[in-house]
DNA sequence: TCAAAGGTAGGAAAATTTTCGTACGAAACA
DNA sequence: TGTTTCGTACGAAAATTTTCCTACCTTTGA
């Protein structure tokens, strides 16, 4: 099993991200696990769910536990490594894959929390003491 | 009118982001000028990225000049604020709204570059000094 | 037992995004 | 002058993504 040949794969669409988002959080779940989260925040037909996630198994985005007749879905690759791809993408694109030109827009946004902050800062420093 | 109205002027498609990119970095141009650029990166026809730009100048992503024959268009919305929003509705999505998480993963991606770290870090001490 | 509720599968419609053919006017220039 | 090159406009085709209708099977419960 090859891993590279999977990466391209690895690009959902909108919607694929937003159903990969219930997985990471709730894990493991059935189609009618899955739409009830999303009804929660949008307006989603139970059919529309169900079809997106066969299309996410076809393409190995998601795996599947046949064996019952609720099929309980997982994510196929691990969720490090996706979101790894992601924002690699996004700060490639949006700043020309500078992390320090994204970090520093983070700071300067006003949504950063100063817990954020503190958080941030207390990571820089395990880095320094080389604790990393 | 709805918020999805309004939020869907700051959200380009994926193409549309490329054209951004583009004038971000270029400043005002011709759509020659953009069409030239993107042809260092993929196989476009000229008409494709006009056809995309005054799309995008109809939905006021852009502002145009067209005094001459030569349009030149340029950003209609301040970069900072778009990039602003389109990092912000990442890391609500990715990071369910953590900057620190952000930060972290970018500090344990091997893609991230010992410079980024010092500036990273650097950017943190003036912060810590007061100097924002 | 049988109707209702809940499940999957698949095709096709609908919506959105992307690409391009064609028409036609303006500029460049031999 | 006339022809070639370069520009815009616009409609529609093509491709992709999203939605939903319908068929049919299984489970549940009155």
């Amino acid at each position: 099993m090859n891993m590279n040949d999977q990466n391209k794969q690895l690009e959902p669409t909108k919607s694929e991200l937003e159903i990969l988002q219930v997985l990471w959080e709730n894990g493991p779940s059935t189609v009618r696990e899955v739409n009830n989260e999303l009804s929660k925040q949008k307006d989603v037909n139970y059919t529309t769910t169900l079809k997106l996630m066969q299309i996410m198994a076809d393409k190995g985005i998601l795996a599947r536990d046949e064996s019952q007749m609720k099929h309980i879905y997982r994510v196929a690759e691990d969720e490090q490594k996706t979101k790894d791809h992601l924002l690699e993408k996004f700060v490639d694109s949006m700043y020309k894959g500078s992390a320090s030109k994204l970090v520093m827009q983070l700071l300067g946004n006003k949504n950063t929390s100063k817990e954020d902050l503190r958080a941030i800062k207390e990571m820089l420093n395990k880095l320094e003491k080389g604790e990393w």
